[in-house]
DNA sequence: ATATCACATGATATTTTTGTCATATCATGA
DNA sequence: TCATGATATGACAAAAATATCATGTGATAT
């Protein structure tokens, strides 16, 4: 864990899972507490909740108190302009694929 | 796999995983075929030719025959300046995990 | 003080990803 | 045509990631 490759690794990996990929789209959209996040995607609180920790502990989103609530924000210096330069490599090199559902 | 979620998870998966980390790295130096690539990483045949074939079909490394051999590059246009992105991410948000070892 | 709401944590079964083994293909040269 | 070298493919066991279930913690209000 200093090489690195793993380094990417584990950038990565805090991405490669489409529910955590869908909470940082909700959160997109503005701050939210973990009750909205898991209303506005129809995920269970726990799952939402295990996600949730491992994007705040890659730097991906930020944890903010408030009274009982706690309100999570996307970290919109990283992560909206890399979702926004993915777009354009899918758009290039991926759409082909994508059309005939891998 | 048409929700733009999926596009992402597709994306993000194909570079979570270290040993195609380790080809693309080695592939940033220049266009090597499998052979090569075997050598340099100190992998096995089979394993790097799954792995190619899962990055060839990202779009991320692209593909040319040369007689029997096959040479492998990587997309620079793609690849190089996303790693660099995530560089950044890591040193303003990941030093202190990476640190202890996750 | 205690009940309740909001959320986190730990353990584990399940799913997904991965590497390996065996084998196939494809090009080249004898 | 056959042998060999280079690489790909398919099947499957092992490893890793994930969601779920059960439970714990912390804040607020009564």
């Amino acid at each position: 864990m200093n090489h690195p490759i793993d380094t990417y690794k584990f950038f990565f990996g805090a991405l490669a899972n489409p529910n955590r990929l869908q909470i940082i789209n909700i959160l997109r959209q503005g701050k939210k507490n973990v009750g909205e996040i898991c209303k506005a995607t129809g995920f269970e609180q726990t799952m939402v909740s295990h996600n949730l920790k491992v994007l705040e502990h890659h730097g991906m989103v930020f944890m903010e108190k408030q009274g009982k609530y706690r309100y999570y924000s996307v970290n919109k210096k990283t992560i909206k302009p890399l979702l926004e330069f993915i777009d354009a490599h899918m758009e290039e090199y991926c759409c082909k694929i994508l059309e005939k559902k891998r």
